[in-house]
DNA sequence: AATATATTGTTTGGTTCCGAACGTATTCAT
DNA sequence: ATGAATACGTTCGGAACCAAACAATATATT
């Protein structure tokens, strides 16, 4: 089992072009890295597993987190999931259309939507998320278990700082 | 100067109610923070920087490649990207409309595309690169250089496990 | 040399996504 | 109370994206 943290090529380049230019290299690599990684990870579930059931990965999400944390308020949903309001409108329209959410007032606030799972988005769910997480532990079958702790601090710290 | 690398409520929620289910928690949490912080940054940098240019992240990272690397691939440019053929052609379209970069001819096979920058593509990038590297700044500042040399040699082992 | 096979970039059809404009519901000031 | 300001979700237009089908070029087989 070899592991192997070589630079890219274009990581190299880089640096060598840029020695002039006062860059912080280190927060370059930690942001385009990470950059790279989701966008292998993203694709390679969506082909893999989310497309033949006919959900992206956003709509996956919405289903993991209304399946782990139970009826959602739409807004907070949103911003989990990372896209607009204006984008969570649509998805929620087709995993209603698939019958695999469904939409539900808030009791006290006539404005807010709560988002609920459905049994069949439950059923689909318990059924996907076993798949994807197999794929999580191939991505990062090379690192061992403290490392991937010690990677998912750091992660959370960048997270957690709050900008001006 | 409070680091925190907290889990957010959903983390916790999720280990509690996966507890039965066999999951690779470590990996989990690995693959979910990696897309939480490429969301935000992503969003952030077009919002804060490139939006005002009419760039996307796709289009400032062609710009950037073939500002460090010089005349590049077609190919190589869609692979670098994370984006598929059909896309880069869309992209490069947009870009050459912009006058930011040109198409040429490869010198011996004439199925293959070479995209160079051009010199408003140079002073566009020139300037906007430092804006987008005080950002990815920003998101490290609680880092210390060993955290941000660490975590981008993580990533980079994930990114180079060979997937069966 | 002729034909089959590969590879490269474009086109096409359909989904995802954002931001701005909008209507509706709530809250705040006066 | 009544009007103004704010918050929420939807709609709309356009960009970004993918996969599959395609045309053009290169390579391999015979």
């Amino acid at each position: 089992m070899i592991r192997d943290s070589t630079p890219s090529p274009a990581e190299i380049d880089a640096n060598s072009q840029l020695r002039k230019m006062n860059i912080d290299h280190d927060s370059m690599a930690t942001m385009s890295n990470i950059f790279r990684v989701a966008t292998k990870f993203r694709s390679h579930v969506e082909r893999e597993v989310l497309n033949q059931h006919h959900l992206s990965f956003s709509t996956f999400t919405i289903l993991w987190i209304t399946w782990i944390r139970g009826p959602k308020e739409f807004k907070e949903l949103a911003m989990d999931c990372g896209v607009s309001k204006g984008t969570m409108t649509g998805l929620i329209k087709g995993l209603i259309k698939m019958d695999l959410v469904s939409r539900g007032k808030h009791k006290t606030d006539g404005r807010r939507l709560m988002i609920s799972i459905t049994p069949a988005g439950r059923r689909l769910t318990k059924k996907i998320f076993p798949q994807v997480n197999r794929l999580e532990t191939l991505f990062n079958k090379q690192l061992k278990v403290k490392e991937k702790r010690d990677l998912a601090n750091l992660l959370r710290i960048i997270l957690n700082t709050s900008l001006p």
